[in-house]
RNA sequence: GGGGCGUUAGCUCAACUGGGAGAGCGCGACACUGGCAGUGUCGAGGUCAGGGGUUCGAGUCCCCUACGCUCCA
């Protein structure tokens, strides 16, 4: 059996809305988020915006997944927390993509888990505790949401007998309802040392028909709505508790539950948020979420997962191949994959994206904003997936196919490797449709072949590790080292501090010194250091943990050196100015073509490597496709353009935060001190930077695209070039063209149309050239067919003909066949290149016949004339070397047919 | 940085171990049909990405370059 999706079913239901889709006068997810904000901002909560979904500040979070999130730096302390009361609330969104209940197979399976999901929260910093936290909680929910006191049940920790007083005292809950949990259900814990503390829960009962004798916790019957955390513990590293001096509440309220609580039905999916999402779906499928379980996990598993991206890259995630962009590559492909089984194989997800903005951008403006490009990377992504996919598929059924022949029951690791490697097919979709032909996968095998990829990979970063064996540094003078002036002189005088020789280079570390090493793409510099007996010219400057290390390579005479060294420590160090000079312009460039990137291109744009180098800079960025040429001529002039203006280059060094406030882009998952440097060009680039830069945009002179590539799925390179290298490039370009101009005899345009017309002169000429050949073909096969020779029951022609190209002697042969029933045919002919070739045809019935082989007649004639040949029995080519033994080679063969057909 | 794969007609792709560049769709003309849908016949359209090498002979093998897809680091 083939992969098969599902077909679209012939006769589209007409629509109505969905029987258990709750009925239409519920309360509407909009107005559940606003009466909740509502409710603590009127219980003095400072009401906080959710953050970014994409963690700013934390690389180890790969999403925001809990609300609490933004606050963790006020809990731990770090931060003073800045609202007064110390109380907040917020609507948060999140994404989770893995852990024990979040396993991203598990989407989809059942109406509750989600990637995205919001998660509604009040949080108290050492302000109020148990008593307002429980019943402010109750309150809205009976309250303001007027969910009946009977369907609410309680759970708290079995050690904690405040909360349970609270429940019963003051709530005035029976005590039956209010249940105690162990450590699993009902204590919180951030590590395995740090805050901890009791929780309590309140949990909505579906009523007894579901499961007469079950309990909350334990119980399809209940749904968590609301956890309330109680922050009371400090855990040490012996495990041992003590009590924190401040106790915080951390309440986390899952969105899409309580909606779902609010519009009576069990199923998320079927709540007001996922209806346009749903609708859409069924608008373009023609399938209900009704339509069974397939279709049901189809359509969960889409109306999901087109959230979780929507938000992710509008809050600047991009699908990659790493990391957070994996995740997002999988959750994608993952939708794409269920999206054909509801028969769509066509890129869908794109076309999800304005039922999600529809419905939340009014609370999250920022998907409104950016919901082109957030539609334009979903459909792009898609688009690529769809290729791999229908490629794959169709590799894939090959070597099912085979398999199945051969009655084999596994799929090799290595042809699943290759999917995998070469195709980008993920193995757990391998899995899948092997599954579904009752085939399996050599797991084992494959896990074999991607340990030696990475071996591989490994192997190649590891040259430069051989050089790695450090020796030892030589102390020439105490002190601190390495203090850099490389912002404020070129050239210092400074006093050696340590030495390290190996084979014929030395090492320098000196007590300040004016060269940038090695540092965030700029090159280290060169230059040279002087003492009074000696120069030492500087190849490359390191940085090695604290000391910056001077590398001179092809030293004569180091022991001299050393010991001069030794003598006078003091030195001078200078380095190369021309060569800094075009460094400093290229670091600037890169900054100016960062910017025009993303005005040109979008705020998607995130640096992923650079390089500045004196002669060019390059610059790696994610980008879901090719930049036009259009764009990239954008970029040029953009970027030109500020170099014109002669902008002056600030640069401060200032707090981490408020260069952030001010806008300074940082490096994506890059760590910064608390005190960074911001570069600044006017009003039009701020980036934090640690290299060295022109003092204005002006001595960046002529700025030159010279190449944009691919280099990674959602991964381009630019390389460009400044100052003297631009203009050299144009120098030499310039020349070129007027050389062209002067072959072609054309100025300007002119010239694209001169080669147009000779290209089209050229093919015209070919085919006149193709149609005289085999006219002439037509003409030697007529004069040949006259002079043959009759034999037996066929014909025989063995002649030379003279024409002068390979392929007219096919021409001749294809005119012969058409009036030739019978017999053989062996034509010779001396070729213009002073070279012999031969064709032979050998009609079916003689080779039967009389046992004759074109293969064999060619070889023969061929070795005549110094060559080789072959072909099938029915047809043959050969060639041959030697013009002059043609005739000899003729006649053999004329001999010898003749000699076979007589037996 | 290191691998794997691809680039053939306007589009989608074939062409086995080197031996006559093909199919489907699209395009043009003609014919059949009351009209349309359609069917049939004929035809145009190719520097097999570019360059070099091996070979009597390269779309096919080797090397380099460009562009794209993909995996690993």
């Amino acid at each position: 059996m083939n992969y098969q999706f599902k077909k679209r079913p012939t006769n589209i239901k007409h629509r109505h809305f969905m029987q258990n889709r709750a009925s239409e006068d519920f309360m509407h997810s909009e107005e559940i988020r606003n009466i909740f904000l509502k409710y603590f901002e009127g219980l003095n909560h400072t009401i906080v915006s959710s953050s970014p979904v994409v963690p700013a500040n934390d690389p180890t979070l790969l999403f925001i997944n809990a609300g609490m999130n933004q606050f963790k730096d006020i809990f731990t302390g770090e931060v003073p927390c800045p609202y007064n009361p110390p109380r907040a609330a917020s609507v948060q969104k999140c994404i989770r993509v893995s852990g024990k209940h979040n396993d991203l197979e598990e989407v989809g399976r059942d109406g509750w888990h989600h990637t995205f999901f919001e998660m509604l929260g009040n949080w108290s910093f050492g302000d109020y505790f148990k008593q307002e936290a429980i019943i402010w909680a109750w309150k809205f929910l009976t309250e303001n949401l007027k969910i009946p006191e009977s369907r609410l049940w309680a759970a708290v920790h079995e050690s904690d007998d405040e909360s349970a007083e609270i429940w019963e005292k003051e709530i005035g809950l029976p005590t039956e309802k209010i249940v105690r949990c162990g450590d699993k259900d009902n204590f919180w814990e951030m590590a395995d040392t740090g805050p901890c503390g009791p929780t309590t829960e309140i949990h909505y009962d579906w009523g007894e028909n579901i499961d007469p004798d079950g309990l909350p916790n334990s119980s399809p019957r209940f749904v968590e709505v609301w956890n309330i955390v109680f922050m009371q513990y400090f855990r040490d590293e012996k495990g041992e508790l003590s009590p924190l001096p401040a106790k915080n509440v951390d309440t986390g309220m899952g969105f899409e539950r309580l909606v779902a609580v609010m519009q009576g039905t069990r199923d998320n999916y079927e709540t007001d948020i996922f209806a346009p999402i749903t609708d859409r779906i069924s608008d373009i499928s023609g399938y209900e979420y009704g339509d069974g379980e397939d279709v049901k996990v189809a359509f969960r598993v889409l109306s999901d997962h087109i959230r979780a991206l929507v938000f992710a890259i509008a809050d600047g995630a991009m699908p990659g191949n790493t990391g957070r962009g994996y995740v997002l590559r999988r959750i994608l492909r993952r939708a794409a994959r269920f999206s054909r089984n509801i028969g769509i194989h066509n890129p869908i997800l794109w076309r999800l994206v304005s039922p999600v903005v529809d419905k939340m951008g009014n609370f999250y403006p920022e998907i409104v904003e950016r919901s082109n490009i957030i539609t334009q990377v979903i459909r792009s992504e898609e688009e690529r997936f769809g290729k791999t996919l229908d490629y794959g598929i169709e590799l894939f059924n090959k070597i099912a196919d085979k398999l199945e022949r051969s009655g084999e029951k596994t799929i090799s690791g290595e042809d699943a490797f290759k999917l995998y490697d070469t195709y980008g097919f993920p193995l757990d979709l391998t899995q899948l449709m092997a599954s579904e032909r009752g085939l399996d996968v050599d797991t084992d095998s494959f896990e074999k072949f991607m340990e030696e990829q990475r071996r591989r990979a490994r192997a190649a970063g590891a040259f430069d590790v051989v050089h790695e064996k450090k020796m030892d540094f030589e102390r020439i003078t105490q002190g601190e080292d390495s203090y850099s002036l490389c912002y404020e002189t070129e050239v210092a005088e400074a006093e050696v501090r340590l030495v390290r020789r190996q084979d014929d280079r030395i090492e320098i570390v000196l007590s300040h010194t004016p060269f940038y090493a090695e540092s965030g793409g700029q090159v280290g510099d060169r230059g040279t250091i002087k003492g009074e007996t000696f120069s030492l010219t500087v190849n490359d400057t390191q940085r090695e943990g604290e000391h910056i290390v001077h590398i001179c390579e092809d030293i004569e005479h180091i022991e001299r050196i050393i010991s001069a060294i030794h003598e006078n420590p003091t030195v001078t160090a200078e380095v190369d100015h021309e060569r800094r000079k075009a460094i400093r312009r290229n670091h600037t460039a890169t900054h100016l073509l960062h910017k025009a990137l993303r005005l040109v291109l979008g705020d998607h744009i995130r640096q992923a490597g650079s390089l500045v180098a004196p002669d060019r800079l390059r610059f790696d960025y994610t980008h879901f496709e090719a930049p036009t040429e259009a764009q990239l001529s954008e970029v040029e002039r953009i970027v030109n353009d500020v170099v014109l203006k002669n902008i002056p280059v600030k640069t401060e060094v200032l707090k981490y935060d408020d260069a952030i406030k001010s806008g300074a882009t940082a490096l994506f998952g890059e760590k910064y001190g608390d005190v960074v440097r911001m570069v600044s060009v006017g009003d039009f680039s701020k980036e934090l930077c640690g290299g060295t830069h022109a003092s204005r945009t002006g001595d960046i002179g002529l700025f030159l695209i010279v190449n944009e590539e691919n280099i990674g799925s959602g991964m381009r390179r630019i390389e460009a070039i400044t100052g003297e290298s631009a203009v050299n490039y144009v120098q030499k370009i310039m020349k070129n063209w007027r050389q062209m101009e002067k072959q072609f005899i054309a100025k300007g345009d002119e010239v694209f149309k001169k080669i147009r017309q000779m290209e089209d002169e050229m093919s015209k000429l070919r085919r006149e050239q193709t149609k005289l050949g085999e006219k002439k073909a037509d003409e030697i096969a007529e004069k040949l067919l006259l002079e043959a020779a009759s034999i037996d029951d066929g014909k025989l022609i063995v002649e030379s003909v003279s024409i002068s190209n390979r392929n007219m002697l096919v021409d001749i042969m294809t005119a012969l066949e058409r009036k030739f029933s019978s017999g053989v045919i062996l034509l010779g002919a001396r070729l213009s290149d002073d070279k012999v070739a031969f064709i032979c045809r050998v009609s079916p019935d003689f080779v039967q016949k009389y046992g004759i082989r074109a293969g064999e007649i060619v070889r023969k004639v061929a070795e005549i004339t110094g060559g080789s040949g072959g072909g099938r029995p029915d047809f043959a080519q050969a060639g041959g070397k030697q013009p002059q033994k043609l005739n000899e080679a003729m006649e053999f063969a004329r001999k010898n047919i003749a000699h076979q057909i007589a037996k």
